[in-house]
DNA sequence: TGGCGCTAGATTGTATCCAACGCGGGTTCG
DNA sequence: CGAACCCGCGTTGGATACAATCTAGCGCCA
């Protein structure tokens, strides 16, 4: 899966990226209104750039655009969410699929770092940066786009209810979370699909019905 | 599944939509470049909302975009098509599960009728277009909202190349396809959603399949 | 007192104008 | 004769200026 960097030096994209990454830091919670003159401010730019970012994140979900009113960042409610881990217990193992035969000893060695690493955070911050790398690496050996890209868009709507929830966690309770991306490792280093596939379909599905157990998450 | 009707009266998403069907209607085959100026000349307007509208088509996945350069109607390679094929093998079992429940008599009645009209019919653009109306009403029960866009941007990406297909396909020598429609409509009549995404699996999977005996219709 | 309509301000949408970039043809030099 | 460079044109990118739309707050009236 190639990360997209910043393509090339055009303004749109450039705030457009700023944007996403400052929305992912989650220093604009959902419901938070955009406009179009103060980012426009902050970037030393004219609002004309800036309504072309908008455009592309309304296409990344990030954003909600209403016309002639203005954009806000884009809310999920459970159901909606649900929805997008479903999606990813089905796609995320296909991605996986295509990745696992391609990835280096490099790789795997830096997933399992991680894998480890993710077990000593008590940050939870630092725990969704590491958890964020570990998945999308597991992914680098694939050469989609198109599957790369709708896995990257579910990652990025969800983001701002994965940190709330793992916020809300006991950093010792959730071992199984651990234990699971050890599982993960162990099968894509032995180049075993099927199995790498199963545990990752299990890793999201569990999270999924963990963040159904706590609906309050959603509340505006 | 909520078809997103033109949702205000904003030049640029009005520019979008028209762009986007006669790009699906085959009127600028992939690879075709597309001029701001000449859109914007089409429908009376500046280049602005064109560039908006360009945004839009891209984020589509319709369009690809090239800084300081230009837009053209986006390609797709064999393998990125077996791709979204694939894609739509998990997704759209998932969707029609949302779906089936929901489906009204008049639905499953329009279903059957399509199921049969199709058989007779000899233009490959009518059966393109009784083909896309028969799935995606198969999925009008769905209220959700994120699974019904990417399953939509998924089947307007791979448009052309089913087009392509349909033409050089014997209207008479396709007899399975029909009968996979009927016995899904059978399945959605009776409520079985196992058989129902089971159908709905095998057709894909069997056209992703087909489509890949025919990798000439993919060369520039 | 509560609801409705109106006006002023803020905010978004669009057009016109100028700058920057890329591509292609022609020329020149090895 | 071929290849590299350079310049000019066409196209896209961006800024400013103006028009259209929405929101919020006030006053009026039942």
């Amino acid at each position: 899966m190639r990360v997209s960097t910043s393509r090339n030096g055009v303004a749109s994209e450039r705030i457009a990226g700023a944007l996403r990454d400052s929305i992912l830091r989650g220093e604009h919670p959902p419901g938070t209104r955009i406009r179009q003159e103060d980012v426009a401010a902050e970037f030393g730019a004219s609002r004309l750039p800036v309504r072309e970012a908008f455009r592309i994140l309304e296409a990344d979900g990030l954003i909600t655009l209403v016309a002639n009113t203005g954009a806000w960042v884009s809310r999920l409610s459970l159901a909606e969410c649900e929805e997008i881990y479903q999606l990813r217990e089905r796609i995320e193992p296909l991605l996986l699929g295509y990745s696992i035969l391609n990835l280096t000893d490099d790789q795997l060695t830096r997933l399992e770092e991680l894998a480890i690493a993710m077990q000593a955070l008590r940050d939870p911050e630092e725990f969704l940066r590491l958890d964020r790398e570990f998945h999308l690496l597991s992914y680098a050996g694939a050469t989609t786009a198109i599957l790369g890209d709708t896995v990257r868009r579910l990652w990025n709507t969800t983001q701002h209810y994965r940190r709330a929830y793992t916020r809300l966690l006991d950093p010792d309770g959730n071992r199984i979370v651990h234990d699971e991306h050890h599982m993960l490792v162990a099968a894509l280093r032995l180049g075993d699909t099927e199995d790498a596939e199963r545990v990752l379909y299990g890793h999201i599905r569990r999270t999924r019905l963990e963040l159904a157990r706590h609906p309050t998450l959603f509340d505006p």
